[in-house]
RNA sequence: GCUGUAUGCUACUCUAUCGCUCCGUACUCGAUACGGGGAGGAAAGUCCGGACAAUACAGAGCGCCGCACCCAGAUAAUCUCUGGGUCAUUCCUGACGGAAUGCAAGACAGUGCCACAGAGAAUAACCGCCCCCGACUGGUCGGGGGUAAGGGUGAAAACGUGCGGUAAGAGCGCACGGUUCCGCUAUGGAAACAUACGGGGCGGGUAAACCUUGCGGAUUGUAAGCCCAUGUAAACCGGCGGCUGAGGCCGGCUCGGUCGACUUCCUCGCCUCGGCGGGGAGACGCCGGAGGGUUGGGUGCUACAGGUGUGGAGCGAUCUACAUCGCAGAUAAAUGAUAGAGACUCCCGCGAGGGAGGACAGGAUCCGGCUUACAGGUGUACAGCCUAU
RNA sequence: UGGCCCAUCGUCUAAUGGCAGGACUACAGAUUUUGGUUCUGUGUAUGUUGGUUCGAAUCCAGCUGGGCCAA
């Protein structure tokens, strides 16, 4: 295990020598954070594996029917508190609504967008869950009408979760 | 050389870091590590054709649907493709000729339809012309017939012109001509068809109206289908049925076929004492009602009409020999983000250099074709303009 | 993914292959002190590109846009 968190400083070591401006906040908490979902033992605090992602479920559902959203520039967030059938803090869906964007290729790629946002806001809001000892189940949306930037995303989604932790924690 | 049109090929490349997904290997079996693979020419539209699967292992007729110039070839197959030809229409050209397009059979089998206009739109007599009869009477009216030469229309008017002929007329006859008509004849051709002469017609159009002829087609689709798990339930209520055949299936119908369950108990009557008949219950089958469970997982699933290279056959579509490669398999659905470098195009600049840009578009069972979208690069053909010889 | 269907004024709808009609709406005028009601008039459409036909909203083909169904 130590060889683990040592590899991993070792990476963020060699990413940190390129690209200096990207690696201030999100390298650093994840070594030194407590402990209830153990974020020593997620060796790669930024990947977005299926068991992190909300599939096929009745929970979509319940979701849609008794979840609540924040939202801003045509970009939403759905949340709902409940327990997951994982020991991650939050499982995350993304959508794309057909109406808003006709072709395939549009909505893959923003859909690749959201969760590239979504992958790098993340560990922030996996320690703060795990600190208040809750679960979500949570949906980005996107309905706008032009294929948005990726710093323009990257932004709204950041935002987006700091004004969900101001209502999930008090 | 430039521009345009058509068409074939191609569809920016590399490095680093952080990620996604599938497969393999390893172990400390995990929230792991390492290695390898990871969208297209159209993946699109779903317009055709197949493979594969189920419907019974699938026959005949009818119905329904589709297709339609000819010959040869290619293919698993086609409304596809290739080669050659025929015909029609349009365009170019002074002409020879060339190009493009074409669901290109049949309107002498039958039925329907053809607005408006027009006498009439398919068994043409409304006006007109001619003959006969009658009336009043001296040119009119009425009746009967003949006649498609003339009549403002229309997309289309019953072959055209001339002569003869006649009461008036008429392909009624003759001459010349037309025919995107027909069958016969001759020649050429493998055929579609072409040409020629003679004969016969010439009563229109519409089959992308019904239809006829010929040819072809079973239907439904991977959410097909198979397996596992879950749930209760070989459960409950009602009706009907019977081996002298209930009922199911044969794809939409019929024929003709095919499969075919349970058969036990109680009671009453009759007699030839073992059967027959009636009633009830059970079992079986079918129909209906009410009620319940699952919205998971596996398989189908990617190795084949497979790709690449070289050679051979062929005008070509394509076929073939050898070598070589393993090349997506997700399921709220994987290919992304950031940074840098190099090509390419455009703009600014004398220059050094600086700035901007990357089309159409994302697999979902798989192939072959068609159609549509497409920045830039590149090959070929054709057309126009300019320059030089 | 597979299968099926539709498209007519701004909206809802008609139209055997033969002048695209009606209702509501909009605009203008009249009535009214003003508004409403009522009356009169006007405007506006066959999704697109070709073909068949003398003639196409209708028949045929290709595009475009929209909708429905499924274990």
């Amino acid at each position: 295990m130590e060889e683990k968190s040592l590899h991993a400083e070792g990476q963020g070591a060699a990413r940190s020598s390129l690209s200096p401006a990207k690696q201030g906040s999100s390298n650093k908490p994840a070594t030194a954070s407590p402990v209830p979902y153990d974020a020593t033992r997620h060796s790669a605090p930024r990947s977005l594996g299926k068991e992190e992602r909300l599939s096929r479920d009745i929970l979509l559902d319940k979701l849609f029917s008794e979840g609540k959203s924040v939202s801003q520039n045509g970009f939403t967030l759905v949340y709902l508190e409940c327990a997951l059938p994982t020991f991650y803090p939050a499982q995350a869906a993304f959508s794309v609504p057909k109406k808003h964007f006709k072709h395939a290729t549009d909505r893959n790629r923003i859909k690749r967008l959201l969760r590239e946002s979504y992958r790098h806001e993340k560990p922030e809001l996996y320690v703060k869950l795990a600190a208040a000892n809750k679960q979500l189940a949570l949906m980005l949306i996107c309905k706008g009408k032009e294929v948005p930037a990726h710093a323009i995303v990257q932004k709204n989604v950041s935002e987006l979760i700091v004004k969900l932790l101001s209502r999930i924690i008090k």
